[in-house]
DNA sequence: GATGAATGAGGGTTCATTCAT
DNA sequence: GATGAATGAACCCTCATTCAT
């Protein structure tokens, strides 16, 4: 508990703490979370091993930090509502652009956590439902607008989200399983993707031709 | 001296091996590689810690069996050459169906095995072929022959190839973050996937998907 | 305890017996007691690592198997007793002779059985006796008789008897630490050995320079 | 970040490896090597077995750490540079005093090593050398001027100094496999072995031994 | 007797965590 | 707060020994 509370102090150890933090993402994405010692994310953040013990309880609370950091991250339920307005597409596309850059963004970060978050039930049971919750569920609700307002064909809204979100975190799996080709078209799955959602891999009705993406 | 190659110890051996790797699976599943003790898959297996190096070199040899059961299940190319005759999307359903609930059945060889492929760069360099190889290179081949063919529309085969794999991939992993949505409506998922990706959202006739009938 | 004592047995399993304790020798010389294995031993004899147990009772057992071998060849008192009549020189070069030709035939074994008697107190304790005695006891009784019968110098026996012995021994240990020196002038040791121990360093009284070990 | 080198730090640093290092040869000399856990040696050196961990590599490198001290002890080659103009019976006997009281002083770390320079072959060739040259080097060189000089008789060197450091050596086994007599007569070695050196046993005037002019 | 798979105690080593400085 | 040496529990792995075949 703090005294008083400076707040130059306090700056100070955010400071620190993010330090470590974000050396704990490297380090962690770099070796996996087991194999990483405490020694190594205190040589990468450029102090000693005790230090890390003065901001994390223990090595499982930099994991946490880590997750806390997502989770804060996915916490913008606001981009949906402010979705409701504008065409369908048009929102899909410019969601998936932000989703699978952010994801991008964080890949060191998700590298360090995911493999703890499949392999350890208790960190699932804990922290599964921060990463759900935002992730499907305003997704769901939205599918249902869609629905409800006929921009969508009428398909199974829970089952729906999760579709999407799946693929697009299937996308991510790819790229961290080392997958050669997406790195270098990572630009283009946003279009892609979001035409395959809308359109369907079927040939049209109407002979319109004009797909964004062509052929291989 | 043993007569060179007895059978019947084959054969033992192999049950031997077959029943330490079921147990491996198990564990890891359960606790996670690194959590997992070799004790806890001997106890498992039912036999002493010692006799597991009897059958694997290490413990990462144990990582790499289930790999080896894997890749050798995945290893069934045959699929997509027999598939040329379907109409696609009966085709993309069955194959999304055999797909989806192999994933299912192998839950705990996945749960086991991904984490590592994620955070262990040596192994995904070591593996990562074995695994991409078979699960998106025949689906860019057959995607090919479905535009040449005209089935479906022109698109970016490995781009294409790669977003359904990866909708698959996204699946397993939800299930595996423990969404409990997904576990009760797996058998939903084969055909709402096939319907999504033969049709897409939009409602037909109108491939846009930017304009709304209205409706409530 | 054997019934009816099958000759031919008998001489079977004293070949098996000898055949593992060759195998023991040179695999303990290459590797050391402790870093071989029965399994190495087993195997560079040609058997299974059970055979051996039944042959010996435990790992120690093969080294005291050993240890019997060398003091059986060394339990050969009659040796001084023959010499008693022999001019001193000429019974000493012959007794380095066969010494040291003994030793270099035994070095295997000796670098197997060395380390432990050193090492092992137990097995000093138990052994060394046996290894003594035959060595030092009968070269001191030996030395007082040259003593008596004005042959040598008048010296102090017991202690001129290990400083012999130790020569010897001294020159074992050179040639097993590796001496790239030795193993090529083995055959010379004898004679000059001899030389110095009876005629010392010091340049003679008399004029004559006709040693058989020249310069360098 | 400590200031680059603290001099109070390293000193508690080389005390504590000395500290370590000395339980090692006690508890090496007394179980051997491989017999000897660390936690014995961690036991005997009053710290926990994680602490040698801090200053030794592994096992193994204890083992080093005690050969370079004897090593670090040998590297004197002054000792015959300054012999140079003593009478060479006067020399001898104070270098065999030094030598022996040396070897006496270090039995612990010779039993502790020696063994394992006999049984493990890859540490021979990385130490033989550093034992040999500053035991063997010297003494052949010194053998030469000697021989040159007309101190002693001519001898060939090379040889001559292996039988002189072997007799000290064999001295040194003699002890080390328990002999029962040379430990209360450990003081009367030097001006013996001189003695037996510098003289020969043969009665003076009679330079082969052959003959007994009777006596007694 | 021979075999070699199974056993499990034991030991080297790692590393998260503590705490005196 | 920062440091990093000390700690010791825990774990992988080896290997002498047993014993069913």
């Amino acid at each position: 508990m703090a005294e008083t509370e400076d707040p130059i102090q306090a700056q100070l150890a955010a400071a620190r703490r993010s330090q470590i933090l974000e050396a704990a993402a490297r380090i962690f994405a770099e070796k996996g979370f087991h194999r990483a010692t405490i020694r190594d994310v205190a040589r990468a953040a450029g102090v000693a091993d005790g230090t890390i013990y003065n901001y994390f309880a223990n090595k499982t609370d930099l994991l946490l930090g880590l997750l806390a950091q997502i989770t804060a991250v996915e916490d913008r339920p606001a981009d949906f509502a402010a979705a409701q307005n504008l065409p369908f597409a048009e929102f899909l596309r410019a969601y998936l652009h932000q989703r699978l850059d952010a994801l991008l963004a964080g890949t060191d970060m998700l590298r360090a956590v995911l493999p703890e978050l499949i392999s350890d039930s208790d960190l699932r049971t804990q922290y599964g439902e921060q990463i759900f919750a935002p992730a499907v569920g305003p997704g769901e609700a939205y599918t249902r607008h869609l629905v409800a307002t006929g921009q969508i064909r009428p398909v199974d809204s829970p089952l729906v989200a999760r579709l999407i979100a799946g693929s697009v975190l299937g996308l991510l799996l790819l790229q961290l399983l080392g997958d050669p080709y997406l790195p270098a078209h990572w630009a283009d799955v946003p279009d892609a993707l979001t035409d395959l959602l809308v359109r369907g891999l079927a040939p049209q009705g109407d002979s319109d031709g004009s797909t964004g993406s062509g052929g291989d």
